[in-house]
DNA sequence: CATGAATGAGACTTCATTCAT
DNA sequence: TATGAATGAAGTCTCATTCAT
């Protein structure tokens, strides 16, 4: 019934697959969003027909779910792992892991995952949870931890540390959503502000009102003392 | 015995039916996206026919424009507005715009139109330069101005006014955006971090960073003296 | 994004179309079979276009069992009530049923539904209940309710009255069985036996060896009494 | 330390393979139908993979034909003989064809191919044609001829004997049909009638019907005498 | 011979858009 | 204007079949 006719060298890549469809998968979902993206894309890109792409993943939503995973699982372990081994300073310690952050993370085609994630939870109920659990949590954890670490230290006035997570971390991604909507959009290519710069002044500024009391040794830091 | 006409009741409704079909969209395009949102979905929940909604708007892309656009434009204009007449220090009038802008947007359905937007831009260029001129540049402006101001009248360090607005800016959306999606997700509706919280956080850190030196008490810094 | 060009004149017709759908569909799955129709070929067939279709139904399942209801339902209804009114003996009771349901069922395109209820319900659960209820459970009550009416009568010796019901209604549906696959076949549309040589003898067999004695005046039994 | 390879065992199944393949297919095929039959799940079943079934059928529809001629192919040869060896009376040799048949066939897996058959005729005309030839035809040749027998032999009064062989062929394929079908499913596990008691309903009722008289007691008749 | 990864035609279904009423 | 039945392009997914290993 079916009328198959004979086409083009196929490869045998078993081990590989994967990674590839999940490389595609991740380009496209994140230029176009998940609804727009075809699975057919998604193969062409992989180099690969749109049934393969169907044996590896039974559905859009599984490879966007996988998409996710892939690249959000590993983060954080590593951003706690850096925090673990750290032994200078409270400010020092947010200072590189953001630095460290936007270099793993914000640079990356992965952090415009977090834009996808944020225009499609409402649509997938479980990725939400698999999303907080997963990511989210941990984060706000990750940072929140260092900021009391920096309290009970005495380096750091006392604050709502969640609070001061969130205002720490949200201009880095909220650069990194821009940078995947509006950056990627041919007309406006420079940004008024560059990465290097935005995270110097946020440090500056952040961190200066974090800390009891200005110290002098700091270059990043022009606060004057009372 | 003639069946009378409600002729009136939809004469009266003729001039509001674009806000109403605006409306619409915006709820669910908020809510669900705007490929998962469907044309007949936007019709039903403002009460007409799929008919009537080609009357108004030519296509489902030119009425996710005109939403945007609707929601968009008038904003920042209040804040030029605001900012004009302000008397009082830089610092004050950051705050009071932060806080306003809060109320007025950022609290409201329309956050959830820069969700989409983020989202969707890379698919619909034209609103790239809309929204660009419309909103962020304006944006940017408003708020670098007054860094710029601050620093003029000697209030603020000298630093980098955009990434300064950035840095302002940023933790303020990025909580809207989220309310708008991990926000609405029925898990977690009780956050770590409520808006109230973080913007007095925001303002104390950021403000009391970019200040020359403590002043005298201000309402929003609990900075502490020395 | 979609592409729509102008086409055809369209009809509106709301209340026939069901009624046109479900005829096209009754001659393709009787035809081919439910899986090797395909659900446009049914639009086609019924002058509208594939959308059309899933507009009435909601899955080529549905249709599927649409049709099977509409041409089942009032069958049975019929029969009885011709059983209820039937004032003669129960051998002509059943030959009058038998000649009936012939005529009503056996050479109608309905009949064919038997053969692709036969062949499907292994793979739709719910409709074997349906069926049964609907169907086989009704047909089976009346005639062996009609065999124990003659048996309490002294017409009919005392045999198993389901086993008897069987007997008497399987070549009938077995011969329109047929009809629809093979009969239905170029190379033999000339079957050795026809319909009507196959109900006279099935009655004269069968009613005179359920009769207690062979009386004299019934033309169609030929019984030699011991 | 070579692995020892269990070539043996594979040696041996390789002249088996058609007959598995063949087993697993008509399981399946009676089970789920021609379309809803994976090609993959018969190679499964058989044991071996996907692409050892095509080195044996061409493809879905060879196999399919294939299954139908092996399992029909040599049942109508063992009637024949059985026929031709028997020197009873014609009433006794068709009630020793028919609980012949129904243990040989009616009770097998075998049987659920008329079903198949019956609901894809149509889609394989190839198969019409052989069917006929190799079923249909010989089973009406058997039966009609043993009814011819019957009268020439004064035992049966004189009848249309294709239709007679109709009459008794019928409610037994019927019966295996439904077990098939509705018997398959889960909820009438119990019908109303069984086998035995359908068969030998069915002889007393037609062979009686048959008879020029009736004549001393058969085992198979539960007649009441005068 | 055997395997199973790869292919792609084709089926079902959705939904933006049109247009007769 | 307003309606909603009708359309058909397009997308997701399946599965018979092929072929490199």
């Amino acid at each position: 019934m079916a009328t198959p006719k004979p086409e083009h060298a196929r490869q045998r890549r078993k081990e590989t697959r994967p990674q590839e469809l999940l490389d595609a998968a991740l380009a496209l979902f994140v230029e176009k969003g998940f609804a727009a993206t075809r699975s057919e894309e998604v193969a062409r890109r992989a180099g690969v027909s749109k049934g393969t792409l169907y044996l590896y993943y039974p559905s859009k939503e599984e490879l966007f779910k996988a998409v996710v995973r892939q690249n959000m699982s590993s983060l954080i372990a590593e951003g706690l792992e850096l925090a673990g081994n750290f032994s200078g300073s409270s400010s020092e310690l947010l200072g590189c892991l953001m630095r460290t952050w936007w270099e793993r993370v914000g640079n990356t085609p992965a952090a415009g995952i977090h834009k996808i994630v944020i225009a499609e939870v409402r649509n997938f109920p479980e990725l939400a949870q698999f999303y907080s659990d997963e990511v989210i949590e941990p984060a706000d954890r990750l940072f929140s931890g260092i900021v009391q670490r920096g309290i009970d230290r005495g380096e750091f006035r006392p604050m709502p540390v969640h609070a001061v997570a969130h205002v720490l971390i949200a201009p880095m991604i909220f650069l990194a959503l821009h940078q995947h909507s509006f950056g990627a959009c041919p007309m406006n290519e420079d940004s008024p502000i560059d990465a290097e710069t935005m995270l110097t002044t946020q440090l500056d500024l952040v961190l200066g009102g974090l800390e009891v009391r200005a110290p002098a040794p700091r270059p990043a830091s022009h606060r004057v003392r009372a």
